[in-house]
DNA sequence: ACTTCTAGGTAAAACGATATATCTATATGC
DNA sequence: GCATATAGATATATCGTTTTACCTAGAAGT
C-alpha cells in the first residue's frame, strides 16, 4: 500500500537531508562513515531504489543503450547480444533489444519510440529496405549509433562488420584448390550489400584462377527456400560441383536438396556455409563454413559504442572482423 | 550543435506558453485550430520529440514494458515477442527485451536494472533456478508481472501457459493407438515444472491403457545432446518404439541418432516433438509435433498484462492455451 | 446593461533525482 | 588568539514534462 519510497522518504527515516542521501547512494565519499551507515540502513529497510529517469534527467548521463536488430531469433544475433550486454553491463549500462523483423515500418516505429525514451546510444542492424526518412530520423537527432553486420546509407556512423570479401575469397580458393572447376555462389537477396561484398570475393578468385563466368543464384534465407532454389540450380547448371553459400541455413537447405536427389554433400557436391550456427556441426554431414565469433563481435561492438560516447566528435570508425574457414565433411576433392 | 529542443524551445518559436504546446502535443482538444497549427508547425520545424522520462515522471503513466526471457534466440520466443509487441504497440507501449540466458545471476541483474528504469510491467519467463531473493525483489516492488511458459514460486502473479498435461496425453494416446506398446518420454531437465506436467500427461495415458512402467529420459535441450542421449536410451531400452519428446530440437537430435543407427524415424521408431519450430517441417523426415501458436500466445500475454495494468488489484489469472497435434512422417504404425 | 458562462490561454507547482553554492563547526597555521 | 582551511552536512535551483488553478475576453441569457 505504501507508495514507492523516494530520496525524501529515506532522508526523513534517517534524519538527514535529501542531498545527503543522494551522496551516499552515489558514493561521492564526502559523507562521514557514521551517517553513511545510518542512511544505508534506512534505504535497505525501505527497499529504496533510485529512479533512473529522474537521475538521468538532471545529470544528463544516460545509462541505457538500445539495440535494434533484424531478427532477434537468429542464434548468431543472440550471441552478439550476449557479448554486448556483458561488456556494457560492466560500465553500468542496461541493454534492451527491439526486433525490427527486417520490416522497415516496424523499424521506424522502433526508432521513434527509441528516441522518445532517451537512451545513450544505439546498436543497429539496418533493415533490408531502410527508408530515407528513417535515416533522416537518426541524423537529425544525432544519436550515437554503431551499425553492425549491415551498413546504412548514413555518413559518419561507426560500423562493425565482417570481412566478407576476404571470407568468400578464402572459401572459393579452398574449393578451387580441391579441384573444383564449376563453383557457384548460392543464396541471399539480390540487393543486399553484404551479399554483394561476398560475391565480389567469390568472383575475384574465379577471375584470378580463370574459372569461367560466375554463377550466382538467389534464395531466401530459410531452409525450405534453400532446398527449392537448389533444385532449380542443379537443373539449370548440372555442371556445378561446389557451392559457396551466403549463410548456413540456406546451405543446409541445399544439402537437403542434394540428399533428396541421391547425392552426397562433400562427395558429389561440396558446400560451404557462412555463420557457423550450431546446426552446422550437428547436421549430416557436418557443414563446412565460414565462422565469425559473434560473442567477440558483440564485445567489439560495445567497445566501439563506448568510445563514441566518450568522444562524440571523433571521426567514424569501421572495424572488420575476419571470418575463419572451418572445414568439415560437406567439402571434399572434386571427383575425377 | 543546437541542443535538444524542449517544450520551451517550441513555445518560444511559436510565441505561446509551454502549457499550450504540451496540450497541443497531447491533443487535449482545448486549443484553438489557429494556434494548434502554429505550434505543430514550430514543433515539426524543430524536430521536437517529447521526452518520455519527464512525461512519465510527472504523469505517473509508464509507456514501456519489459520482457525478460530465458533464450532470446529461441524461434518460438521470437514469435511470442512479435505477438506481444504488435498488441502492446497498439496501446502506445514500447516493448524492450532482456535475455537472461536462463542464468539466475544474469536474471537478477536484469531485474534490478529493470526496476531502476521504471517500466509499466514485466513479461517474464523465470530462469530455471530462480533464487528466492530474485522473487523477493519482484514482490517488494510490486511490479505488475505476467509469467509465461514457466511459472514462478510467487503467489498472485498472472500466468499464461500451455496445457502441457493435455498435450502429452494427446501425443501418447496417438502413439498407443498406432499400436506402440513401449513409449518413452524423452528430453528436458529433471527439475523443470513444465516437463513434469508433460510427464504427468504421458504417464496418465500409460496407466489408463496399462502400458507398463514409464520410461523417462533426460537430455539437455540442444540437438547434439539429444543425439547422444538417444544413443544411451536405445542401449538401455531397445524395446522402445515410440518417443514423446519435450521439444522439437531434442526430438530432431533423436531422429539423427536413429538415422546413424540405420533406422528410419516413423517406421522403426516413431517420434513426436513439441513446439513446432520451423526445422520440424523441413527435416527429413518431417517431424510430428505438438504445436502451440506462439504469436497468439504473445497476444494473449499482452492482453493479460493490459488487464492487470487496468485493474492492479484483480485476482491473479491463469490462462492455458492448447497444443495441437500435428502428424507428419516421423510417426507411423508399430511394426508387427 | 449587468451578471454568468465558456472557450482559449497561461502561470506555477509538482514529479524525483543531481549539482552547486552555502553554511557551520572544528581543526590548523602563525 | 585570530584568521583561515577543511570536512560534513544542507538548502535550493534545475532537468522537461503534466496538471491544476487561474485569468481574460467575448458570447449568451435575462
Amino acid at each position: 500500500m505504501s507508495p514507492k519510497p523516494t530520496l525524501d522518504t529515506v532522508a526523513k527515516a534517517a534524519g538527514v537531508s535529501k542531498a545527503t542521501v543522494s551522496q551516499v547512494m552515489r558514493g561521492t565519499g564526502r559523507i562521514s562513515d557514521a551517517t553513511r551507515k545510518k542512511v544505508l540502513a534506512a534505504a535497505k529497510a525501505l527497499h529504496y531504489v533510485p529512479d533512473e529517469r529522474a537521475a538521468s534527467m538532471r545529470s544528463g548521463r544516460l545509462r541505457e543503450v538500445g539495440m535494434i536488430i533484424h531478427h532477434i531469433s537468429n542464434p548468431f544475433n543472440a550471441e552478439v547480444i550476449s557479448g554486448v550486454s556483458d561488456r556494457l553491463e560492466q560500465e553500468g549500462y542496461l541493454v534492451s533489444v527491439l526486433d525490427s523483423q527486417d520490416d522497415p515500418e516496424r523499424q521506424k516505429r522502433n526508432l521513434e519510440a527509441f528516441i522518445k525514451s532517451s537512451r545513450a546510444g544505439l546498436l543497429w542492424v539496418p533493415a533490408a529496405e531502410t527508408t530515407d526518412d528513417t535515416e533522416q530520423l537518426l541524423k537529425t537527432h544525432r544519436i550515437p549509433t554503431v551499425t553492425f553486420l549491415r551498413s546504412s546509407g548514413i555518413e559518419g556512423l561507426d560500423h562493425v562488420g565482417i570481412k566478407n570479401r576476404d571470407a568468400t575469397r578464402k572459401a572459393t580458393r579452398y574449393l578451387a584448390d580441391l579441384g573444383h572447376r564449376h563453383i557457384a555462389f548460392f543464396g541471399g537477396d539480390a540487393n543486399a550489400d553484404v551479399r554483394n561484398e561476398r560475391i565480389e570475393g567469390y568472383t575475384s578468385i574465379l577471375d584470378e584462377m580463370h574459372l569461367g563466368p560466375p554463377i550466382v543464384w538467389e534464395a531466401p534465407d530459410d531452409k525450405m527456400s534453400g532446398m527449392d532454389a537448389m533444385f532449380a540450380l542443379t537443373a539449370a547448371h548440372p555442371e556445378v560441383t561446389a557451392l559457396v553459400c551466403n549463410g548456413d541455413v540456406v546451405a543446409l537447405g541445399a544439402c537437403h536438396a542434394l540428399q533428396r536427389q541421391g547425392k552426397v554433400p562433400g562427395r558429389d557436391v561440396s558446400v560451404i556455409g557462412f555463420d557457423n550456427i550450431q546446426d552446422a556441426y550437428v547436421s549430416t554431414p557436418p557443414l563446412s563454413t565460414l565462422a565469425v565469433h559473434p560473442y567477440q563481435l558483440g564485445q567489439k561492438l560495445a567497445q566501439t559504442l563506448l568510445a563514441r560516447l566518450e568522444q562524440p566528435d571523433a571521426p567514424a570508425s569501421t572495424t572488420l572482423v575476419t571470418a575463419e574457414l572451418i572445414s568439415r565433411e560437406s567439402t571434399g576433392p572434386a571427383m575425377a
